[in-house]
DNA sequence: GAAAAACCTTGATCCGGATCAAGAAATGTG
DNA sequence: CACATTTCTTGATCCGGATCAAGGTTTTTC
């Protein structure tokens, strides 16, 4: 139940526009929960009373179809929120939340963080940040509706790790197939023939772009 | 330049909790603009600084890829507002909008609605209104990535005419396709099975559902 | 109301990527 | 460490739906 230091709330661009004191107070409330490689955070249709924001690692979300398929939605990086539509509309999770490797996350309580948005320009940066997300999934759509896998996985990865020639990911192929909506069989069979165009080298963990 | 009648914004869910002097004051600021069918009203990348309600017809909003491969992200009917990520994010629209029909909208500009943004019910009703959207992003991604063309049909008329058994659309097939992520041929040839099947009837702009 | 343009249908073909299968490598666990 | 589980690779096959083509129909436009 201990609160978090402020200081890590800096590195998150949504809180940048608080002052100090404002900081300190979100870090009160903040309850640092470690998560486990494969520990679930909360689940599709859960009720739910806080939202989280990543401190490390990585965590899925991912909606189940009837027929039991998972479909990625999103993978989350440190410095996102999420799980914030718990905030103002029925009061269930829309996705399941899973850790992709040992995570630690922020949980802030629904209540608390409603105090918070009384806050004139950290509310303007809460609703540019919802933008963004509107953004993101606007483009998401495109890509999955109309770009091949190839386009799909330079994406994903200029999207988690920046243009930067090495790479080093926590993820498995298995998960990094699943977030650009392919299969592990895709991704094994485009990474062989990506490297054989000598456009990447990938070994174990590390992604070498050329 | 004349305004619109208050009375028209309490049809549209995100305007229900304003006050009567609230509607009056948003009905005064709401520029009516009518649309020719095929008519634009905003461009991919265009600068704006207004953002819009549908108050009778349909939009369609869509992003061109490079290739020039248009992907339909979204079709508006009425009392959806639209075009309101120009409020916080940078000042470009993501998406195209044009009219797939005549319409109507409302133009609200910018620095108007946030003005009425200082209001806290109805700010509350607007955030639920972006969440409402990232919902339905979230269930579109799942939508086109893992169901068929059919499903992806019934849930389209199903969102945007109810369950009821007949349906009027003023949509061509050709928009119809677009909007479920397909081609004309391939809608053409499912109302044809379903036809047979005995699954609904489809006679110019009637739909009956069985 | 005739010509032009857009839309719809039907057929033939093609293709990206899914699925199935099965062995190899890596990782986790007592 | 040895065994079990999960992940990864490679091959063979399959399939939904895109694309190409071309004729028919409706809508627009002057």
């Amino acid at each position: 139940m201990a609160a978090i230091h402020p200081d890590i709330l800096s590195q998150t661009p949504l809180f940048q526009s608080l002052t100090e004191t404002h900081k300190k107070q979100l870090a009160d409330i903040c309850i640092p929960k470690p998560l486990k490689k494969k520990e679930m955070l909360f689940n599709e249709g859960d009720k739910g009373s806080a939202l989280y924001l990543c401190l490390k690692g990585s965590i899925q979300l991912f909606k189940t179809s009837e027929d039991g398929q998972d479909v990625v939605i999103r993978v989350i990086s440190p410095g996102e929120l999420f799980g914030e539509v718990i905030l103002f509309e029925k009061d269930r999770y829309p996705v399941t939340a899973v850790a992709l490797e040992d995570c630690l996350v922020a949980m802030i309580s629904k209540i608390q963080f409603d105090c918070l948005l009384e806050d004139a320009p950290f509310r303007k940066d809460f609703i540019a940040s919802l933008m963004g997300k509107l953004r993101f999934l606007t483009q998401q759509i495109q890509l999955l509706t109309s770009q091949d896998v190839e386009t799909r996985l330079f994406s994903f990865l200029k999207a988690h790790y920046g243009s930067s020639g090495t790479i080093h990911t926590a993820l498995s192929k298995k998960d990094i197939a699943a977030a650009i909506g392919t299969t592990p069989e895709t991704l094994s069979r485009l990474i062989k023939k990506l490297e054989k165009e000598g456009r990447l080298s990938w070994d174990g963990k590390t992604i070498r772009l050329k």
